[in-house]
DNA sequence: GTCTATAGGCCGATAGAC
DNA sequence: GTCTATCGGCCTATAGAC
């Protein structure tokens, strides 16, 4: 996902210690608040040195901001092929994602690329490829295996995926993400999650 | 909605001018990447007579801001007591929602809100006030006279009103949001709505 | 209330030494 | 590559004349 660590593995703390500083800072205050003096005092290192790693304030935003997608192992057992309790199944897979979505890292990020995707049209466009479009791509083929077993009875799968997907961003979710509540509590998650799961499978289920 | 226009109704046409272009910039730009001396110039006016009608850049802004809730009357002969066609009536409605989160002044408004919730606790709150709560509010009632009516088979309204307009903000308006996909066509909007008024249908209609 | 002019500081970006 | 020192400009905010 982040091809470029491959190129700077060890090879240069500084390059490092701006990532991390940029990064952090950026995601906490978005582009406009944070100037070129605080990553440079963050990453303890001189202005001259950041501007030798990175061409411009754009181009540091651009670099870091993009490829950040989910470096968490999401999907990793998220979509069993064998499944006995397809409703247990489907509250594991709900509680996972919207927990994922709650997380401060994924709101920050969410924020600032909805807020400066219209100066960085790439930002949008790959946290969209990075986030929603793979989670819902790889719904839609484990959709594929649940109509097989006869599980579900879904007449087009992009609907069900991106309806489910919907479904978890739910007021929990929008409370959150515009700072109102604070990280909501493993019931009001499982209660939020366990409603959508009922209602899609009262449209999906068989 | 908007107390403080009421001391000055034509009074100021400076204050006016000031209000207009800050509430343009801010849309469309957010807090930092704004400047006073733009919004002067924007205003034609003077930045000491800016300074003479607000006290600060924040202020400015959390002024503009807040209360800026719906100045359209979305909810107009939106929730008809008299229903025939319920699956018809909740197309009309979330057809009607949808089109509402997709203007681009809505749309500039929820990002805005999103990205300095955590700067401006009160842009978040007053935001959620003013659109997603009042709106469920407003479906919550509505949907205890569809009860009555027998056209509904709601256990929670507040779970029922929740999900319908979780499904109205589909992949549609995820992708809209985060600038990837230009205004939708009429047929796309029709399609999701359509789509989502299936599901809700499935989970609560009788 | 409104203007011009400007204070005082931080901005993004660079020059030059090592 | 990394530093110190600094440029010119724009920033928020204000002083003083009218």
């Amino acid at each position: 996902m982040d091809i470029s660590a491959e190129f700077v593995p060890e090879g240069s703390p500084k390059r490092r210690q701006i990532q991390v500083a940029a990064e952090q800072l950026f995601l906490a205050h978005g582009y406009g608040a944070v100037s070129m003096d605080q990553v440079a005092r963050t990453a303890s290192v001189s202005k001259a040195t950041l501007y030798a790693h990175f061409a411009s304030k754009e181009a540091l935003f651009a670099t870091i901001m993009q490829d950040k997608g989910l470096e968490t192992p999401l999907y990793e057992g998220m979509f069993p092929e064998q499944v006995d309790d397809l409703r247990a199944v489907l509250e594991s897979m709900g509680t996972r994602l919207l927990r994922f979505m709650l997380r401060e890292r994924t709101l920050s990020l969410y924020r600032v690329a909805l807020a400066e995707a219209a100066r960085f049209p790439e930002l949008g466009r790959t946290f969209y490829a990075n986030g929603p479009c793979t989670m819902r791509e790889r719904f839609i083929a484990w959709l594929g295996v649940m109509d097989q077993s006869g599980l579900v009875q879904v007449d087009d799968r992009d609907i069900a995926a991106e309806q489910f997907m919907a479904l978890m961003r739910s007021d929990v979710f929008l409370r959150r993400s515009l700072s109102i509540d604070p990280l909501p509590t493993d019931e009001e998650i499982e209660r939020s999650v366990r409603a959508a799961v009922d209602t899609w499978l009262r449209a999906f289920g068989r």
